[in-house]
RNA sequence: GGGCGGAUAGCUCAGCCGGGAGAGCAUCGGUUUUACAAGCCGAGGGUCACAGGUUCGAUCCCUGUUCCGCCCACCA
């Protein structure tokens, strides 16, 4: 035995920074045909915001990207993962826009040129913190193609394509009413509302009927437009009001005349029965004014204020203020009818938390439904395929219903639209600025001066680009015929309509093609409380944090920085003090990789489980020893030949390489139906349950015995390095780093010493290695041991004393012939088959066909052992009573499959067997006590 | 209002095309046995939410109920 080459435990910093550089390097990230002549694999990563920063979701799903992609990349083939950023539009303005406002200006003051080189500039600053911690990861994805969707030809193929669009009429520019975001003065899509239920009340006004015979009261939620209200609505069948459809009523504080009709969209039974129309602010008025034909008063400003064709008094006005002075003085002249508490729902926008006004402005629209029906289709058509399945059905539905889609954004941050006006507002559409001057002079016939539209382009609208627009679209290139359409997409539930269902048009709208075939929708990484993860609620876990390590001090001071509402500060400050006293160890990235894994069961949102992580940085850290062990025992020793010499094979070795085969089947298919939790549990299970636990102690009596030929141990050498190299391979897609580390050292001994893990082959089943025989046996040894080491324990007998075994019945030629392995597991000083009689003063254990016996005259507690005789009896009885009903029973007998009924037979043999000898153990000890 | 998902050990979750209830963590007991105390050995712990139905047999299939979560939707 050698000195050991490894320390005593994994430090996962120093190992990890080395290789991820290492392998960048060397360009092992891109696609490169190393083996087989498989198929391309491709996969689109969901662009990150460029200002953005890891969080637990990236850290869940590039894990699991990661590891598809590198055992793809070690099945062979073509192997790409896309890797990029995104500009996202808002988020980042508003960013800027938040520093501009510390810095006591704004964008307005700083004008359009100037502000947006200082979001260019902040976009080089801060840039590259989501790229670097990707990297900590270690996702392997191809940096020199790294993309960022406002490069030059990101934003090309971005103007290509709303040309073409508009070009065929699926884009077109109108006034509507749209979802208005008064702070940021921009309109946003339908997508970009989240509305939630908040108090509010339900005023009842007078509206005084033209022909002065009194009132109809109206109730509203939003009392402020009634100053744009251009009609009253009744219920068509409402007897209550039938006789005045064609009247008038004279609008308060306005004098305006307005018309009372019918439709169909008042509910008679809510409130009074009558609805203010106002068609300007409000969704359902304005599709009730476009039946009816009436006209549309927008009465604010674009932040959201009164504007000037409100009477006077209100001018200037906000939103609030407006709606307190219009509420008082309509009470002043007798028109508030009476007020009702009311809970409703409140829109607002998704970025800035405002509420949203429902507002009339000109606007760039996509025409969604023709793009919806073919997208619909190939989900349909299965040639999309979502995972889990179900998703399908949310897809469907929100296509099924889709509205047009709003793509101008009244912001600065974006892909500018592609679109000047002439002097008459005549429209030219162009991917190119330099040729748009000669389309113009062309129309015209001489040269004009253009005036861009001011708008940019809805985020979403280049990021349905992105599976096309990486690999070189609109330009035909090799990237573009080698990787599309992609394999498969791994994203949040939270975008399939934002982002998924749009990629899939767009692809099949430019490419004729679906952008990729599978969808795998992960759920939400949660708290351990099964909380959402949000910067306000203080539960946001950095994963670097758990790959680092964090002390509490530094994790209080990030969770309570920076906060929007700093009163909140102390709340978290004592629940993270609570929840990590000892702030957080360095767990390293594999094993919150592997703990990623883990969770990833499907169809369920996560919770991310500590403990969970420990366990697996506890697992990184047995596999480090257990290396450890091999390489100490076969460093500077001979190994065998190739492949071991198999007709030598010892029991452990063929059990273990046997086992090995089954877990490189199940591992496929596990991977292959994206279960990655299995895997997981797969690998973890073969490492330490089997390789460590059973297989390395089985090794050791043959590596040290002093009998044994060193022929015989060379060939476990050669195995043992065999099945950790192996296992190596198998480990490499969850945990990129340690399998590295370790796999540099083992592989070279058994012949395989290549540049990299990454590009060593995924292990193949080898059918001649399957032994169901050695299974079999190594069972046997396994459960015998068992039995004694329970026996030890549960009468205290100290583990380190020798025992002394006597043995009978038909198995135990078995246990003769594994000797050693029972011997050395179990710590026996000696066995032998029972001849004689059988000592009364013994413990006792009964096997299927084994009965073992470890007679300790005067050491045995023979009121302990009565009373563990009969508690196993006891339960012996239960499964017994279980087995023998259900083989009563006629039913059973005629309609269970007949081996079913065999090994129910089997068992009730098995469990008489094994109740007589406790039984007949139990009379024993009786018969010592009398 | 419509749709989807969940309820299994103290906690976090697997399982179930119907036939002996599993893992990790936690707990308890033992243990410095020559890779690993981040370890080793052993143990305890569950009327599988509730009520019906189908069946020889239901944690699993069907129906209903309760509770929890999410998504979509125009009730002023």
């Amino acid at each position: 035995m050698s000195e050991p080459s490894l320390p005593k435990t994994y430090d996962s910093s120093s190992v990890e920074r080395r290789w991820y550089s290492c392998w960048e390097e060397k360009g092992y990230f891109s696609p490169s045909n190393h083996h087989a002549d498989l198929p391309n694999y491709c996969i689109m990563i969901p662009p990150p915001n460029v200002t953005g920063s890891l969080h637990m979701g990236h850290a869940f799903q590039d894990t699991i990207m990661d590891a598809l992609i590198r055992r793809r990349r070690m099945q062979g083939g073509q192997v790409l993962w896309q890797t990029g950023t995104d500009h996202a539009g808002i988020a980042t303005q508003m960013l800027v826009e938040r520093q501009l406002e510390a810095l006591g200006t704004n964008r307005h003051d700083l004008g359009r040129d100037a502000f947006l080189e200082r979001v260019w500039t902040w976009k080089r600053h801060s840039g590259g913190t989501i790229v670097r911690q990707l990297r900590r990861l270690g996702a392997s994805c191809d940096w020199s193609r790294e993309r960022f969707t406002m490069n030059p030809d990101l934003s090309f193929a971005v103007r290509e394509a709303f040309v073409r669009l508009y070009n065929e009429g699926l884009i077109y520019r109108g006034k509507r009413l749209v979802n208005w975001d008064p702070v940021l003065q921009t309109a946003v899509s339908d997508l970009e509302v989240v509305s939630e239920e908040e108090n509010g009340f339900l005023w009842h006004l007078r509206y005084p009927l033209a022909n002065g015979s009194g009132f109809l009261i109206v109730a509203t939620t939003r009392p402020e437009t009634m100053l744009g209200d251009t009609a009253v609505a009744v219920h068509p069948q409402d007897e209550r009001y039938l006789h005045l459809v064609g009247q008038e009523v004279i609008l308060p504080l306005t004098g305006r005349r307005i018309p009372i009709l019918a439709d169909e969209y008042v509910d008679p039974l809510f409130g009074s029965g009558c609805v203010k129309i106002t068609p300007a602010h409000d969704f359902n008025d304005y599709e009730v004014g476009q039946r009816h034909h009436l006209p549309q008063i927008n009465i604010f400003t674009p932040d959201a204020h009164i504007a000037s064709n409100a009477p006077e008094p209100y001018q200037g006005l906000d939103r609030v203020a407006a709606r307190k002075r219009i509420v008082a003085d309509l009470e002043q002249a007798g028109l508030l009818d009476k007020v009702e508490p009311h809970r409703l729902m409140i829109p607002r926008g998704d970025r800035s938390k405002a509420i949203l006004e429902p507002y009339l402005t000109d606007q760039w629209f996509v025409k969604v439904a023709p793009l919806a029906e073919d997208a619909i289709r190939v989900v349909e058509e299965g040639r999309i395929r979502f995972i889990p399945a179900n998703w399908d059905k949310t897809y469907f539905e929100w296509m099924r219903n889709i509205q047009d889609w709003c793509i101008s954004r009244q912001i600065w941050w974006g892909h500018r639209i592609p679109v000047w006006y002439g002097p008459d507002g005549h429209q030219f559409v162009c991917n190119c600025e330099e040729k748009v001057y000669e389309l113009a002079a062309e129309h015209y016939g001489y040269e004009v001066e253009l005036i861009q539209d001011p708008d940019v382009l809805d985020t979403w609208f280049s990021s349905a680009l992105w599976p096309f627009a990486t690999l070189g679209w609109p330009k035909q290139t090799p990237d573009l015929a080698a990787f599309y359409p992609t394999d498969l997409l791994v994203t949040g539930f939270d975008i399939i309509f934002f982002w998924v269902a749009r990629m899939i048009m767009m692809g099949l709208k430019f490419m004729g093609d679906v952008p990729f075939k599978e969808v795998y929708i992960t759920g939400l990484v949660r708290d351990g409380e099964g909380n959402k993860m949000s910067k306000s609620k203080g539960n946001i876990l950095d994963p670097l944090d758990i790959i680092d390590g964090i002390d509490l001090e530094a994790l209080v001071a990030k969770r309570t920085m920076d906060m929007m509402q700093p009163h909140l500060a102390k709340k978290i400050e004592s629940a993270t003090r609570k929840e990590f006293p000892q702030g957080i160890s360095p767990f390293g990235t594999d094993a919150l990789r592997f703990t990623m894994a883990s969770l990833a069961t499907q169809g369920r949102d996560v919770k991310l489980d500590m403990g969970r992580v420990e366990g697996n940085r506890n697992f990184c850290n047995k596999l480090w020893n257990a290396a450890r062990f091999v390489l100490v025992n076969t460093e500077s020793e001979l190994c065998g030949a190739h492949e071991g010499e198999r007709s030598v094979l010892a029991l452990p070795d063929r059990w273990i390489l046997s086992r090995l085969q089954r877990v490189i089947t199940t591992l496929d298919g596990a991977f292959d139906r994206y279960r990655f939790d299995e895997v997981a549990t797969i690998v973890y299970h073969f490492v330490w349950g089997e390789f460590c636990d059973w297989y390395l102690e089985w090794v050791k009596p043959i590596l040290y015995g002093t009998t044994i030929p060193e022929t015989e141990k060379q060939v476990t050498r050669r195995v043992m390095l065999e099945t950790l190299e192996t296992a190596l391979r198998l480990l490499h897609p969850l945990m990129p780093f340690i399998t590295e580390e370790l796999w540099q050292k083992v592989a070279p001994l058994v012949g395989r010493g290549q540049e990299t893990i990454m590009r060593a082959s995924w292990p193949r089943l080898d059918e001649s290695l399957l032994d169901p025989e050695a299974e079999m046996e190594a069972e046997f040894v396994m459960r015998t041991v068992t039995a004694i080491r329970t026996m030890r324990s549960e009468m205290e007998i100290p583990p380190a004393k020798r025992l002394p075994l006597l043995a009978m019945g038909e198995e135990i030629f078995r246990l003769q012939r594994h000797e050693t392995l029972v011997m050395t597991l179990a710590r026996l000083e000696s066995w032998q088959p029972l001849t004689g009689e059988i000592p009364q003063e013994a413990i006792t254990a009964v096997l299927p066909g084994l009965q073992l016996f470890i007679p300790l005259a005067g050491v045995i507690d023979l009121t302990a052992e009565s009373a563990r005789l009969e508690k196993a009896i006891a339960r012996l009885d239960a499964d017994l009573a279980r087995v023998m009903g259900k083989l009563a029973n006629p039913g059973f007998l005629a309609n269970a499959k007949p081996d079913l009924v065999a090994t129910e037979q089997a068992k009730e043999h098995d469990l008489r067997e094994k109740r007589l000898g406790l039984v007949e153990a139990a009379a024993r000890l009786q018969k010592m006590k009398n």
